[in-house]
DNA sequence: CTTGACCTTCCAGTGACTGGAAGGCCCATG
DNA sequence: CATGGGCCTTCCAGTCACTGGAAGGTCAAG
């Protein structure tokens, strides 16, 4: 399979999958005319990739879990502490946005938004 | 005021207080030895900056709020307009976080997490 | 033989800082 | 007068995970 293929196939950019061979995440052979060639098992790979990045695990957390994936003899504890605490980030970023759509919903709701300059939007920031 | 003054008295580092007058966000006069000189009306911008980032506006929101603010004439139409969209684009990252939230905690209640190499985030991830 | 869809590499930019090096300035103490 | 410590300055590089674009090679169809 060409690049074009497992884009397809993943659902990764082309771009993102010669980056993540880049960074030593996919290690696909080469043609004689230089085009990648992607085994089933690098488009396994991607689709893991694929699924862990959209669970918003960091790159270099992919790299552990795929290492992990592919260790038959990993024990499950290290994934769940892993992910413990990628969620426990979750939970944090989330309560941040929650508080801030707390304090804007509030000062939306408060402004005319008419012609008029009087803003309790800017009154706010401007304290 | 020198500029570690004014991080103090805003709550914002010094080298975001740079960063701000590289990107011409406030404008600081300098002394004859080349320190920044803030007046009070500097301090006020960066309060100002300081709480619309705390609100997760980008910085160039955060340009147009400030020529907002200092506009007297300015309709607060525009300034709500402004914060509603920011308003939609945290209640999108939100439901983003919160569908990762849902489907990872699910998982990790389901991972026993002790030495044995049976994990389900694992399993899921590889599909 | 040309066209168009692939593919390649390399470089630069994104956003909003942040860290660190190398060096100047200022004040107080010995 | 020297020195030490705490300010301040500039400049460069790195972060994260791509993304856009330029310049050019390859391949199959018509």
């Amino acid at each position: 399979m060409n690049i074009g293929d497992v884009a397809t196939a993943s659902g990764l950019p082309a771009k993102t999958i010669r980056y993540y061979e880049d960074i030593a995440l996919v290690t696909p052979k080469r043609e004689a005319n230089g085009y990648r060639v992607f085994s089933e098992n690098d488009l396994h790979k991607l689709r893991f990739l694929a699924r862990a990045r959209a669970l918003g695990f960091a790159i270099e957390d992919c790299r552990t879990l795929l290492a992990l994936y592919e260790d038959k003899g990993r024990s499950s504890a290290e994934v769940k502490e892993l992910s413990r605490k990628h969620l426990d980030d979750i939970d944090q970023k989330i309560a941040q946005l929650q508080s801030m759509r707390n304090t804007l919903s509030h000062l939306v709701e408060a402004c005319a938004g008419d012609h008029r300059p009087d803003c309790p939007i800017l009154n706010d920031l401007g304290q």
